[in-house]
DNA sequence: ATGAAGACTTGTCTAAAGGCTC
DNA sequence: GAGCCTTTAGACAAGTCTTCAT
C-alpha cells in the first residue's frame, strides 16, 4: 500500500479578539419546592419487550450459505479506495490558562462537593490526603478567573469533593460565576491533501498528523465560547470545520464522496454538512422563540453585560450564523470537501453514517472452541451416583466449577441453571431438582485438571502454547484496506452460563455453544470466503458491508436480539482513528463549554419543565460525571445513569446538598454527597414531588432527547463526551499544576494521583485484592526490617568514625569494614529504599479500591500523557504497557506542548 | 414520536504471562 | 528454577448512541 505522506496545511484562523472577560452571575431565583422523599417500595417501572423474534433471519442466500445477502442497509458502492484524509492538524484551542483538575470525586464516598464558598471552609476537612498538598484558590467569582475555570472541569470548579471510599475527599469551591470570553472564530479554509493517504498508512507514518494537531501554535486561538454557542449556527459550523478540520476522519473522497459516504443517508441529499448547519439554524432560531427569546449567547450577554466587546461579538456570530446557515457558502463547502465536515457534524456515530470504513476487508473468519470432552465423572443426586449424558454432563460441569464464586449464593442463579439443565435432563430424568444435586466430585476433578496443567513441565507448557498459536495464527490477523491488522476477538465464546452482573434476572441461563450457522461474516465482494472451521457446517451469512468495522457477528444466545462482533484489536488504524475522533471532540467541547454551562445555568429556573430537566441533568452529568442513562428492560440488571434516576437515588439534604445513591454500569453502586447550587437542589426538589420513589426522577426526559439538546448546542457533542473531556482536561490540568522537579518515580506518583483523581470522578471501583492486606503487611514487614539495617549503620558510621570495627551482625558474624563514606552511602541508599516502599505502600493503599485502567483505556487523551512524557523526560513506558502503546500509536509523536 | 435494531465503546473480572525472591 | 506475587491481556457483560421502521 502506498503510504502517502500527507500533505501539510496551514490553517489560518481569524481570531477575534473579543476576549473580554464577561462575567456571568447565575441568579439564584428558582421556584423552590424543597421536598422531601417519599419513600417506598421500589420497583421501577420499564417497558418489557421480550422474546423478540432475532433479527432478521439471514436473507441468505445460497444454499450453502456461502453467497452473500444482500444487505438491509444499503452498501455503497465501493468504487475508489478509501481514501483517508490525512489527519489535520487541527488547531487546538489551547486556554492558556490550565483547568485545574477535577477535584470533586465522584465516587462512592460520602463526601461532599461543594459549590458555595462557603463550603469550602466545611470542605476543607474532607480533603482528599492524597492531595493535601494541593491548594486551589477558589475564585469564586472573579472575573479574570474565568479562563480557568473554564477549561476546568465542573467538578474541579466545584471543588467540590467527596470522599471516595472510605477516604474523604475534599472540595472545594464553587464557581458561581462563569465568565465568558466570547470569540468569533472564523476559520480559514483548510485543504486536506492528505486525504488520499489511506487511514492506516497516516498511522503509520508518525507523522505530525497527528501530533500536529497538537501543535503549539494552537494555543493563541481562543476560542470564543459565547459566540459560539450563540449563533447556533455560526458556531456550529465553524466548529464542525474545525472538527473537520481536527478530526481526521475518513474523507469524503474529493470527488465522489457523496455518493459513497452517505450511501445509508438517504435523507441527506446535500451533504452532512449542509444539513447539519440547517439544523443549527434552526435551532438558533428556535432559541429565539423560547421563553427567552434569547439565543443562549445573548442570555450570556445579557447577564454579562459588562462587556460591549461581547456584543460585537456577538453580532458577528449571528453573521456568520446566518449566512451559514442560509448556505453553505463556499468557504464551508470547500470545508465539507476537505473532509472532516461530515465528520464532525456525524462523527458521533463512527458507525452507521454510512460512511464507508474500509475499502478491502480480508480475514480468516473466526475460530471455535473444541467440542465437548466428556469426563465421565459422576455427581450425586440424593446420594447417588447419576448418569449423564454429555451434553448434560457438560452443562453440569459448567454449574460444578462455578461452585466458588458468589453466584452459588443466588437464588436467581441457581433457578436460571435449573430452567435450562432440567430441559436438557428431559422430563423423565432422575434428577428433580437441585436441592439433592452434589457436584463435588465434577468439582474436585476440574480442580485437578487445573492442577495438572499448573504442573505441565515448561516445554509442555511451551509446546502447548505453540500448538494453539499455530492453530489460531491465521485468525489473528485481518488485511484492512491492504494493511495487516490484528483482529480482536476471533474467538468465538464458548457454552457456560451467562455470569450477569449484579442481579441480572438471566444470571446461570445456559449459554449455548455457537455453530458456525450462527455467524454472519462481513468481507471484501471478491475476497475468498472464510473457510467454515467445522466440518460439514457453514456460515448463516456472508455480507460485504464496508460501512461497518465489524468482521462477524453473532446473535447472543442470552438475548437474541442482541449481537456479539467480532472487530479489529485496539491496536488497528481503524479503532486509532475513531479514538482520536472521540479525543478531538472532546476537544472541541472545551470551546463551548463555557457558554454550555451559562445556558444550563440559566435554564436552572426555566418554567418550562423538560428544559429545566434537561438543565438539572446536564448539570449532573458535567459536574458529577454521570451516565447519560438509556432506558433498560425488565430482563436486565435494575442500574441508571443520569436520565433515568429514581427520585429515591436522589436526597434533599438542606439547605443545599443533594446525596446520590444509586447502582450504576455495572451494577457499582455511586455513593456521593455533593453541595449544588440553590436552583438545582430546589428543582430536584420540584421533581421529586408527588411522586414515589420508584418513579423516574427526570420523567420528562429521555437520552435522545438530552442527546438532541445537547447537539443544539455543538455539533456531535452527546452526554458521554462530558465524561471523556472532564476526565482529559483534569489529567491535563493536574499533571500541569502538580508535576514537579524530582526524579521519575516521583514523577510517575504525580501522574497515578491525577489519574486516580480522573478515576474517582468517573467512579471507576474495582474490589480489592484478597491479598491486599497480605502484600501491605509484607511492606510493613520490609520497611520495619530496612529501618532497623538503618539504625545499625548509624551505629557502624559512628563506631567507623572513632575507628572502631562494626557492630556484629544478627548471626553473630564480623561485618565488613567499611569506611564512613561508605557506610554514609548506605545509608543514603537504605533510606531510598525505605521511601520508596514508603511510597508504594501509600499509593498501594491508595489505590485500593480505584482502577485505573479503565480511565486511562478509554478517557484520557493519550496525548497528553505522551506530552507530559516528553516534557519531564519519564519513559512512556512507565506510564503505558504494550498494549497501551500499541493502542496508543496514533498519539505518540505529539508535540511536547500539546495541551488538551 | 417512539421503539427496535444495530454498531460500537466502556467496564470489571480473571486467567495467563511475566517478574521477583529465595 | 520453583514458587509466589503482580501485571497484563483477554473475555465478555453492559453501557451509549445513531439510524431505521412504524
Amino acid at each position: 500500500m502506498a503510504v502517502e505522506a500527507p500533505a501539510k496545511h496551514v490553517f489560518d484562523f481569524d481570531d477575534e479578539d473579543d476576549d473580554g472577560p464577561v462575567v456571568f452571575k447565575r441568579n439564584n431565583t428558582s421556584s423552590s419546592k424543597q421536598n422531601q422523599l417519599n419513600l417506598e417500595a421500589k420497583k421501577a417501572s420499564s417497558q418489557r419487550h421480550d422474546g423478540q423474534p432475532g433479527r432478521q433471519a439471514s436473507d441468505a442466500q445460497a444454499p450453502n450459505g456461502q453467497s452473500s445477502s444482500s444487505q438491509k442497509k444499503p452498501i455503497p458502492p465501493s468504487k475508489s479506495p478509501p481514501v483517508r484524509s490525512p489527519i489535520l492538524i487541527p488547531k487546538s484551542s489551547n486556554s492558556s490558562a490550565m483547568a485545574s483538575p477535577a477535584r470533586s470525586s465522584v465516587v462512592n464516598s460520602k463526601a461532599s462537593t461543594s459549590l458555595n464558598d462557603q463550603s469550602k471552609q466545611e470542605t476543607k476537612q474532607h480533603k482528599f490526603t492524597a492531595f493535601k498538598e494541593e491548594k486551589r484558590p477558589i475564585k469564586t467569582t472573579e472575573p479574570n478567573s474565568d479562563d480557568d475555570n473554564d477549561s476546568q472541569p465542573l467538578s474541579a470548579r466545584l471543588k467540590g469533593i467527596s470522599s471516595q471510599g472510605n477516604k474523604g475527599a475534599s472540595t472545594s469551591t464553587p464557581t458561581l460565576s462563569w465568565q465568558c470570553v466570547p470569540k468569533i472564530k472564523i476559520e480559514g479554509s483548510a485543504e486536506d491533501p492528505d486525504d488520499e493517504a489511506p487511514l492506516s498508512s497516516r498511522f503509520k507514518m508518525k507523522s505530525n498528523t497527528g501530533t500536529s494537531s497538537s501543535k503549539p501554535y494552537e494555543s493563541h486561538e481562543k476560542k470564543p465560547l459565547a459566540s459560539k454557542i450563540q449563533q447556533n449556527g455560526s458556531i456550529m459550523k465553524e466548529k464542525q470545520q474545525k472538527s473537520s478540520l481536527l478530526l481526521d476522519k475518513r474523507p469524503l473522497d474529493k470527488g465522489n464522496s457523496s455518493d459513497q459516504s452517505y450511501a445509508k443517508m438517504p435523507k441527506i441529499s446535500d451533504t452532512p454538512t449542509t444539513m447539519k448547519s440547517k439544523q443549527v439554524t434552526v435551532k438558533a432560531e428556535k432559541d429565539e422563540d423560547d421563553d427567552d427569546h434569547i439565543p443562549i449567547s445573548q442570555q450570556i450577554k445579557k447577564s454579562v453585560s459588562s462587556d460591549s466587546k461581547t456584543l460585537s461579538m456577538k453580532q458577528k456570530a449571528i453573521k456568520v450564523v446566518s449566512s451559514s446557515s442560509k448556505m453553505i457558502n463556499k468557504k464551508s463547502k470547500k470545508e465539507m470537501k476537505n473532509s472532516k465536515y461530515s465528520k464532525s457534524t456525524k462523527l458521533s456515530p463512527s458507525s452507521g453514517d454510512g460512511q464507508k470504513k474500509w475499502s478491502t476487508l480480508v480475514h480468516s473468519g473466526v475460530i471455535f472452541p473444541p467440542p465437548y470432552k466428556p469426563h465421565g465423572v459422576k455427581m450425586l443426586y440424593d446420594g447417588r451416583p447419576v448418569d449423564l449424558n454429555p451434553e448434560q454432563e457438560e452443562v453440569a460441569t459448567m454449574f460444578a466449577i462455578m461452585k466458588d464464586t458468589d453466584y452459588m449464593s443466588k437464588p436467581q442463579f441457581k433457578k436460571n441453571f435449573w430452567e435450562d439443565w432440567s430441559k436438557i435432563l428431559g422430563k423423565n430424568h432422575i434428577i428433580k431438582g437441585l436441592d439433592k444435586c452434589d457436584f463435588t466430585s465434577i468439582h474436585e476433578w476440574h480442580l485437578e485438571e487445573k492442577e495438572k496443567k499448573k504442573q505441565m513441565s515448561s516445554e509442555e507448557k511451551k509446546a502447548l502454547k505453540e500448538e494453539k498459536l499455530k492453530q489460531e495464527e491465521k485468525y489473528m490477523w485481518a488485511t484492512v484496506d491492504g494493511i495487516k491488522e490484528k483482529v480482536g476477538n476471533f474467538r468465538v465464546e464458548p457454552p457456560g452460563l451467562f455470569r450477569g452482573r449484579g442481579e441480572h434476572p438471566k444470571m446461570g441461563k445456559l449459554k449455548r455453544r455457537i455453530r458456525p450457522c450462527d455467524i454472519t461474516i462481513n468481507i471484501r465482494k471478491d475476497a475468498p470466503i472464510p473457510e467454515c472451521p467445522i466440518p460439514g457446517e457453514r456460515w448463516k451469512d456472508i455480507k460485504h458491508d464496508n460501512t461497518v468495522t465489524w468482521l462477524a457477528f453473532w446473535n447472543d444466545p442470552i438475548n437474541p436480539k442482541e449481537f456479539k462482533y467480532v472487530f479489529l484489536a485496539a491496536s488497528s488504524s481503524l479503532k486509532g482513528q475513531s479514538d482520536k475522533e472521540k479525543y478531538e471532540k472532546a476537544r472541541l467541547l472545551k470551546d463551548y463549554i463555557k457558554n454550555i454551562r451559562a445556558a444550563y445555568t440559566k435554564n436552572f429556573t426555566e418554567k418550562d419543565v423538560t428544559k429545566r430537566q434537561i438543565a438539572v441533568a446536564t448539570y449532573l452529568i458535567d459536574k458529577l460525571a454521570l451516565r447519560a442513562g438509556n432506558e433498560k428492560d425488565d430482563d436486565e440488571a435494575d442500574t441508571v445513569g443520569c436520565c433515568t434516576l429514581k427520585v429515591g437515588n436522589v436526597e434533599c439534604i438542606p439547605p443545599n446538598k443533594l446525596k446520590f445513591d444509586f447502582l450504576g454500569k455495572d451494577s457499582i453502586q455511586y455513593v456521593n454527597t455533593v453541595e449544588v447550587e440553590l436552583p438545582v437542589y430546589k428543582a430536584i426538589g420540584q421533581f421529586q414531588t408527588e411522586k414515589s420513589k420508584t418513579d423516574d426522577l427526570f420523567d420528562e426526559l429521555d437520552t435522545s432527547k438530552l442527546n438532541a439538546h445537547l447537539k443544539e448546542l455543538m455539533p456531535g457533542l452527546t452526554a458521554k463526551v462530558f465524561r471523556t473531556y472532564n476526565a482529559s482536561i483534569t489529567l491535563d490540568d493536574m499533571l500541569n499544576k502538580e508535576t514537579k522537579d524530582g526524579d521519575v518515580a516521583e514523577k510517575v506518583v504525580t501522574y497515578q494521583r491525577a489519574n486516580k483523581e480522573v478515576a474517582i470522578i468517573c467512579n471507576h471501583q474495582r474490589s480489592i485484592s484478597k491479598s491486599h492486606s497480605a502484600q501491605m503487611s509484607r511492606l510493613t514487614d520490609k520497611i520495619t526490617e530496612l529501618k532497623g539495617v538503618l539504625k545499625e549503620l548509624k551505629a557502624d558510621l559512628d563506631r567507623a568514625k572513632k575507628g572502631k570495627p562494626p557492630l556484629k551482625d544478627a548471626d553473630g558474624k564480623q561485618k565488613r569494614n567499611l569506611t564512613p563514606e561508605a557506610i554514609e552511602k548506605k545509608i543514603k541508599q537504605t533510606n531510598a529504599k525505605i521511601e520508596k516502599m514508603d511510597r508504594d505502600m501509600q499509593t498501594k493503599e491508595d489505590l485500593k479500591t480505584v482502577a485505573l485502567g479503565t480511565s486511562k483505556i478509554n478517557y484520557l487523551d493519550p496525548r497528553i500523557t505522551v506530552a507530559w512524557c516528553k516534557r519531564h523526560e519519564v519513559p512512556i513506558e512507565k506510564i503505558f504497557n504494550k498494549s497501551l502503546l500499541a493502542k496508543f500509536a496514533w498519539a505518540m509523536d505529539v508535540d511536547p506542548d500539546f495541551r488538551f
